[in-house]
DNA sequence: CCATCTCTCTACCAAGTGGTAGACAGGCTC
DNA sequence: GAGCCTGTCTACCACTTGGTAGAGAGATGG
């Protein structure tokens, strides 16, 4: 059995994700989990502390996704089509890790700094290897931008595939692979 | 000045896209209408009902917008590429309208079964058209689900360009080419 | 055996929620 | 003028919200 933190953010990171931040009360998370709402406020001082550690969780938990995805080379597949192959086999296994993300860009400024700060540590890295070991602050600053709205094309993805759910249409794998097909020139751009 | 029931429409839109259904109280709405909570509860009976009103008017906007450019032709612009362009100078202009579609589906199945009402006789029409007017059943279902595939595109690209703005890196006209692009192949598919 | 620490609990609280009841003002028709 | 309808209001209700205070159970270490 997890430990209750652990099981309290995994429960959060789903009504957070399924029903939106504000709402899903504390009260919610506790009933799925199994315990008294003041557990969680024992374990996270505050709602806000909770939205910030499941937004850290979960950013920890998609990169190093995404790190084994680069390491694992394999010869024939370019490091971008990995990336791209291990965010949908993500989507399809976890997509509230993906929705959330995009659900704490609407609470407020709080959650989005907790987001920002969460992943500054990654992008500045990808953005490194993406412009090149010696590349100046210009380049640099151009790479992060593609890298954001090569996430935010990503996570509008995940969107459209909850939202074909919601809307009784499936997505289906002929869906998966024209998505597969555009993830992937929107990339090489 | 417009009358009070078209005001409380216009707020409630604002809220319900850019904080969410359930984060939106009836007391915000009414603030900011300038007026008190129970006179939106003397327009629209419940706040369920004050969302259907809000997803109605959305979709009639909606529909209206793309049946002008659909019944204005122009020599050269085929119906689609007119309709995509609407898309896009609605989202820029009304972006509210489009992301609303996408948070009612996340309320509950009274807010997702008002929105499939409001857009269903609009969608049969456009289905019609699109399978050509003596298809089979099979065929007009066939169009129904590449008309809403298309139209979560639209709505997912939508909320694609709000989380970029969230995220701090504003889409720029070359983001809009290229999302206008995706959009016409992915409905030339 | 006692003290301390960790973890979860019960019992509250003030503020805010959607919603009901009913008063009141102004215009309409008879 | 009497009565009714429309639209807005104040006052209130039961319930839920995030959060505080503090008790108690159990382990750990001196």
């Amino acid at each position: 059995m997890p430990s209750t933190c652990d099981r309290i953010l995994a429960a959060a990171l789903a009504g957070f994700a399924r029903r939106g931040v504000e709402a899903t009360s504390l009260d919610d998370v506790a009933d799925a989990v199994g315990v008294r709402k003041q557990t969680i406020l024992y374990w996270f001082g505050s709602k806000d502390a909770l939205v910030a550690g499941v937004v850290t969780a979960a950013v920890a938990e998609l990169g190093d996704a995404l790190d084994r995805a680069v390491a694992s080379p394999r010869p024939g597949r370019p490091p971008t089509v990995a990336v791209v192959d291990e965010v949908l086999r993500l989507g399809a296994r976890r997509p509230d890790l993906l929705v959330l993300l995009r659900e704490v860009t609407r609470v407020g400024p709080s959650a989005t700094g907790s987001l920002a700060e969460s992943i500054a540590p990654r992008l500045d890295g990808a953005a490194r290897a993406l412009a090149g070991p010696d590349s100046g602050p210009v380049e640099r600053e151009r790479a992060r931008r593609r890298l954001l709205e090569a996430g935010a094309h990503v996570i509008a993805t995940a969107v459209e595939a909850e939202l074909l759910t919601e809307l009784g249409v499936a997505p289906d794998r002929a869906w998966l692979r024209r998505r597969r097909a555009d993830l992937l020139a929107a990339l090489a751009r």
